[in-house]
RNA sequence: GGGCGCAUAGCUCAGUUGGUUAGAGCGCAGCCCUGAUAAGGCUGAGGUCCCAAGUUCGAGUCUUGGUGCGCCCA
């Protein structure tokens, strides 16, 4: 017997219940026991940050990772699925300071370091119950036992090692990054903080000429016409930047005789603004400004250029041949164009002792555009991102490299570099004087006021921030930007545009990875410097640390944990215990190492976790390097689109540069005099993953970002209260394309339940309540009939496993309704094994929904009287049986990754509650259908289809034609246009007469009589053929006859037609026959078919209907009554009615048989003297057809066979 | 300002390589069925496929431009 099914169990009961199940059979680690042996899949875990609570979109993403390592599980595959954790930085350090109430980094340090870093670890950890539960409850199976914390000793120090390998390959540098600055507070801020204080300010904009240069040094007539809004970063000017695709004009000023350089497409903008008229005098591209020298607008830098510490005789100069072996993209790239340029000039520039330093000279930018200012930007590198990247490129190209000017001091206040009524002043107090300055020497142009959105701090109000520089480290990624993308490009990406659009487009426009971190709670920066020489090392792990020659420090962490022993080790290779630790230096007689100060971006700890989650360190052999090879590339990442320059680009970069495909040795390598013969391994692309499905946003119930404050979407554990984890998985997979934003919606997470998972229920239910009247039990009839059996594996109760019971028979000896469901399910398996192959879970689902519908909606319709026949075991009611009983079978399989609460309890009461240990213990353990092609009957699929559309036609046309299915019609007429399948429909016309109810199905010999046939033609095969014919063809077919068209193409084989005075004939193929129903008939019509109601009603249809219409009414009152299916019943009926009397009598064997009643009274007014007590209290009054009647209804108790046998006689 | 994406029914979204009647679910209206049903089914109303131009015999689909929205970056 199977489980009877409590009506009252809820969907989240039932998940809580099989959630127990899985924690106290411990079913995922079985499934990775069952595949020890098996090639692996895998997959990384995308750490997540547990100190903020988890939301709605962490339910995604964790339910796409479920997904997929369970569908590869039950494909055959080992997939580990390890948990991970991120635990540093910013963010953390945030929360803590919140707790604190403090806010400035003095305010850290005031409060102490020490105590500091241990709650940042302490706050860590501080919502892990909270996802803990959510993970469990939703049903990501992954180890979170064995998860990987950033934080832990042997993940940074995996990280250290990545870091020394980089540093001794030249890869790490130290340069300037450009940071919005608190020059009051002397602190840099975050992106969020900066965008926070956006204030809309008017600002000064001029413009400036910068007088050009002649080959001796001498300032000539032409000046380059600059524009800035911000003139104090005028005496920091270094270069100026043109657009090397636009235009450039130099220009007479017809007052004043002057010559300006600016952009051709500005000209007249220029002319308008200014009020002036230009003469043109001749025109160039930016190309041809380039490395043109200028004189700079303050003097106070330029006067250094002769200092004899910036002269560089022997300077090298790349040739363009080095220069495009260093950069591969040969065209169209400043680089090379600017390289090219050096070379062209290389005996101007080095010979002329005027411009040493390599500044003060035009470069190319790209972001120079004509929207506002002149076509010529001023460039301060000190002062914004795009110029720091100009000097960076122009370092990389010089040797040596020109200094970065900078007049300004960290408070924000001129340095002695700045003209001189500046110094000592906050710099936008100068701005007035600069330009009161420059207009008295002659070189401002032009004012006026600029309106702007310009950052202010967000903790004082009053004061803006700058762009300023800060020293940080750098990995040099710009070297690996090729290779990257090589790397990209044999990434699957899911959507496919990420690899060439947002992701592709980031990594071409790829800088230098800014590392370090001037902060606390993060991964220390493993260099330690010698306090003599500045020389560096970098430190690989603890040990190598502490075995270092007179290694000192190391105590500072032992007395912290002798006074406090709770103190997690880990926080051992943490700030400030770290810091401490010193050696001496091999740099310098006496000298120590100290370790820098800063810590890393934790971007970088997240995306070593390929490696680090393993704690390999290089090694060669040993336990972490088979565990790093063995699982190295990830088969399958998912995280959502935010990602994309988060741990999308750290795991790619990280990967590239030390596992690259061509590990080219850094240019610098000898520079930093550290060369290291490497011995990485080179691995081929795509690493460190393979297929990466990138989530869209998920939005709040109103289509906003999601936000607690406004409380536009449900907590997760409301929703797996109210609606169960399968319902919310089900929302997720079945409803869009993962990457399109989702709407999270409580009302569309609601109707998933009806939509899939209940309808599924239903036909579950359907089959117990019947297979256990019947006393239908595969396990019975597989072990009676088979002494055999085996009992040494648990089966899965597939096909071939079922098949071995004596009473399943041979599918092809099966009616044509087994058959068919048979073909869609294996059919169905097929698409949803080859949709998840490429991760369209989406389309997966659909194939699902449909196939259950197609089961619930006909198999089951169709197949009810079958399992309400007398004969409990005859061949078709086993055959109903098995065919059900293996496609719910299937289903649950089918269905176990994407609902696994549900296909599990659906195993269990249909596979274990049976057959105990013989079967596998969970559904997550059987392998998954993939469909049995010689199952697959196409064409009695399409010939079931059209069954269904008939059916749904003639449905239609009783609508129209207000004609219930209740009452029996003499017929209907079908008429097909085309007429292959009207054999096969004239066998099987009963089903259409049985689901229209009429008594007989006819195809039409006189579609003349009911139907009009048009001619289309086929568009797709006529359209090549004769192109601009093809309207007009149309036409002269819809304005002939179809009827004489069509007599003409059965007789002749082809249409033949002039069209334009040219002969076309048309074979079978070229058109297409459709037909549409006569106006005057009841009639519904689709594309090829036809179906006509005949609507009369004799005496004897009216009899049966109202004889139908009596048993509806009886079997709402035996649900009213509360009655089992199985229940008998008695029935007195009442009526003045001769018509309705006379229909109950005439059908009276019938109706008691439908509901199953033993007796049914017919008495005049005494109904209750000839059935006894009634049901209810009085006579039920109904209404048979518009008839009044009375009823009475009693329930029977039955002497023997009372639970079974459903049909009485 | 730049990059990427999106725009289809009242709402949420599908829509294959371009093929001539653009679909589903929800909601709404009407009806049916109920011996699996927190049910289910049928039918209907509801569309300028954002706008414009182009390519083509043919465009929701391809191209270009524009508009609006979202995300990322500046």
């Amino acid at each position: 017997m199977f489980p009877s099914i409590d009506k009252h169990e809820t969907f989240p009961a039932r998940e809580l219940a099989v959630g127990k199940l899985w924690r106290d059979a411990e079913i995922y680690h079985k499934s990775l026991a069952a595949r020890a042996e098996a090639p692996p899949f895998v997959f990384y875990e995308g750490p997540p940050t547990a100190n903020g609570m988890p939301h709605p979109g962490h339910c995604l993403t964790r339910a796409i990772k479920d997904l997929f390592p369970r569908y590869k599980t039950m494909r055959g595959y080992r997939c580990e699925r390890k948990a991970g954790w991120d635990t540093h930085g910013l963010p953390v350090e945030v929360e803590v300071c919140k707790e604190l109430g403090i806010h400035s980094k003095e305010e850290i340090e005031a409060f102490g370091i020490e105590p500091f870093i241990q709650k940042c670890q302490q706050s860590v950890w501080r919502y892990m119950q909270e996802w803990r539960r959510l993970t469990e409850r939703l049903g990501f199976w992954v180890d979170l036992d064995a998860a990987y914390v950033t934080y832990h000793q042997s993940y940074v120090e995996s990280v250290w090692w990545s870091l020394k390998t980089l540093f001794d390959r030249g890869l790490l540098y130290r340069g300037h990054k450009i940071v919005w600055w608190w020059a009051q507070g002397g602190t840099a801020l975050s992106a969020g903080e900066v965008g926070q204080g956006y204030r809309q300010v008017a600002d000064p904009s001029v413009y400036v000429k910068f007088p050009l240069l002649d080959d001796d040094g001498n300032i000539t007539d032409t000046s380059l016409l600059v524009w800035t809004t911000t003139p104090w970063t005028l005496p920091s000017n270094q270069f100026v930047a043109v657009n090397r695709y636009l235009q450039y004009i130099t220009v007479r000023d017809e007052q004043s005789g002057e010559k300006l350089i600016i952009a051709g497409d500005l000209r007249k903008e220029l002319e308008a603004k200014t009020k002036r008229t230009f003469i043109s005098e001749s025109t160039c591209s930016g190309r041809d400004l380039l490395e043109r020298r200028y004189r700079p607008p303050f003097d106070s830098f330029w006067q250094q250029r002769t200092r004899s510490q910036w002269q560089y005789p022997d300077a090298h100069v790349y040739s363009q041949q080095e220069a495009t072996s260093n950069f591969q993209v040969v065209s169209e790239n400043e680089t090379y164009e600017e390289t090219q340029a050096i070379d062209l000039n290389r005996g101007q520039v080095f010979l002329d002792s005027h411009s040493p330093d390599n500044s003060w000279q035009v470069v190319l930018g790209d972001f120079v555009t004509t929207a506002s200012g002149t076509g010529l930007v001023h460039i301060a590198p000190a002062f914004g991102e795009d110029d720091m990247r100009i000097l960076e490129r122009r370092r990389s190209l010089l040797e040596p490299d020109p200094p970065l000017i900078n007049a300004v001091a960290p408070n924000g206040t001129f340095t002695d570099e700045g003209p001189e009524y500046c110094r000592g002043r906050w710099v936008k107090d100068c701005d007035k004087d600069i330009i009161r300055d420059l207009k008295q020497r002659g070189l401002l142009f032009h004012q006026e006021q600029y309106l702007h959105d310009y950052p202010f701090c967000w903790r004082a109000e009053q004061d803006p921030l700058i762009q300023y520089p800060r020293e940080s480290w750098f990995i040099r990624t710009t070297e690996f930007k090729d290779q990257m993308l090589a790397n990209n490009a044999k990434i699957n990406w899911l959507p496919e545009h990420i690899r060439d659009g947002r992701f592709g487009k980031f990594l071409e426009s790829n800088v230098d990875w800014a590392l370090s971190r001037e902060r606390y709670w993060g991964t220390p920066l493993p260099i330690w410097v010698c306090e003599e020489t500045g020389q560096m090392e970098a430190i690989g792990s603890y040990d190598e640390l502490i075995a270092k020659p007179q290694a000192a420090g190391m105590e500072v962490w032992d007395d912290a944990k002798k006074a406090n022993p709770a103190l997690p080790v880990d926080l051992r290779i943490h700030k400030p215990y770290i810091d401490a630790v010193t050696y001496e230096s091999p740099f310098a007689q006496g000298a120590r190492m100290r370790r820098v100060t800063e810590v890393i971006d934790c971007w970088y700890d997240s995306g070593a976790m390929p490696f680090a989650q393993w704690g390999y360190q290089g090694q060669e052999r040993g336990p972490e390097r088979d565990r790093f090879t063995a699982q190295f590339p990830a088969d399958f990442i998912s995280e959502a689109l935010d990602q994309t320059r988060g741990w999308f680009y750290s795991q790619l970069a990280i990967s590239t540069m030390l596992w690259g495909e061509k590990a080219r040795v850094a240019r610098r390598e000898t520079r930093v005099g550290k060369t290291r013969n490497s011995e990485l391994e080179t691995q081929n692309y795509p690493h460190p993953f393979r297929n990466c499905i990138v989530l869209g946003l998920m939005l709040g119930e109103d289509g906003q970002k999601m936000s607690k404050s406004k409380r536009n979407y449900r907590e997760p554990n409301e929703i797996f209260d109210k609606y169960g984890a399968d319902a919310l998985r089900w929302y997720l997979f079945a409803n869009q394309p993962p990457w399109t934003s989702i709407r999270y919606s409580e009302e569309a997470i609601k109707d998933s339940i009806p939509e899939f998972l209940l309808r599924l229920w239903n036909v579950y239910s359907f089959f117990t309540i019947y297979a256990n009247i019947d006393e239908f039990d595969p396990a019975q009839e597989l072990v009676a009939t088979r002494s055999d059996w085996s009992l040494k594996r648990p089966v899965q109760l597939s096909a071939s496993e079922l098949a071995r019971a004596a009473t399943y028979r041979p599918i092809a000896q099966r009616s044509e309704l087994d058959r068919w469901v048979l073909s869609e399910l294996n059919s169905t398996c097929a698409t949803v094994v080859e949709r998840m192959d490429v991760y369209d879970n989406f389309g997966a689902c659909q194939a699902i929904t449909t196939f259950v519908d197609g089961l619930s909606n006909w198999y089951v319709r169709r197949s009810r009287d079958r399992f309400w026949a007398k004969e409990k075991r005859s061949l078709d009611k086993l055959d109903a049986y098995w065919t059900l009983y293996e496609c719910l079978i299937t289903i649950t399989k089918l269905s176990a990754p994407f609902v696994p609460f549900l296909a599990e309890r659906l195993w269990q009461d249909l596979a274990v509650a049976i057959f105990g240990g013989r079967v596998a213990e969970s559904v997550h353990l059987c392998e998954y259908p993939t469909g049995e092609s010689a199952v697959v009957d196409r064409p009695l699929c399409e010939q079931m289809e059209l069954v269904r559309l008939i059916t749904s036609l003639g449905r239609q046309a009783r609508n129209a034609a207000e004609i219930k299915v209740r009452q029996p019609l003499s017929k209907v007429e079908v008429i097909l246009a085309d007429s292959t399948h009207r054999g096969w429909l004239e066998e099987h016309a009963a089903v259409i007469a049985d689901e229209l109810n009429v008594k007989a199905v006819e195809f039409s010999d006189q579609p003349e009589k009911f139907v009009d046939h048009e001619v289309v033609p086929n568009f797709k095969l006529l359209g090549p053929k004769l192109g601009k014919l093809l309207p007009k063809l149309k036409g002269v077919l819809a304005k002939t006859n179809g009827s004489q068209l069509l007599a003409e193409l059965r007789d002749s084989g082809q249409i033949g037609l002039e069209i334009e005075g040219q002969q076309v004939a048309l074979t079978a193929d070229e058109v297409e026959i459709r037909i549409q129903a006569k106006p005057g008939w009841a009639s519904a019509h689709d594309k090829g078919v036809v179906v006509v109601l005949a609507t009369e009603i004799t005496a004897e249809l009216l009899a049966e209907g109202l004889a139908r219409d009596f048993i509806r009414v009886i079997q709402d009152e035996r649900k009213n009554m509360g009655l089992a299916f199985t229940d008998r019943i008695a029935i007195g009926i009442t009526t003045e009615s001769a018509e309705l009397q006379e229909a109950v009598v005439q059908w009276a064997e019938f109706i008691k048989k439908e509901v199953l009643s033993v007796q049914l009274g017919f008495e005049g007014q005494k109904v209750q003297t000839a059935i006894g007590q009634s049901s209810g209290p009085s006579p039920l009054e109904v209404s048979i057809h518009g008839i009044p009647a009375k009823l009475s209804i009693r329930r029977v108790e039955l002497k023997e066979n009372s639970s079974s046998g459903q049909s009485t006689s």
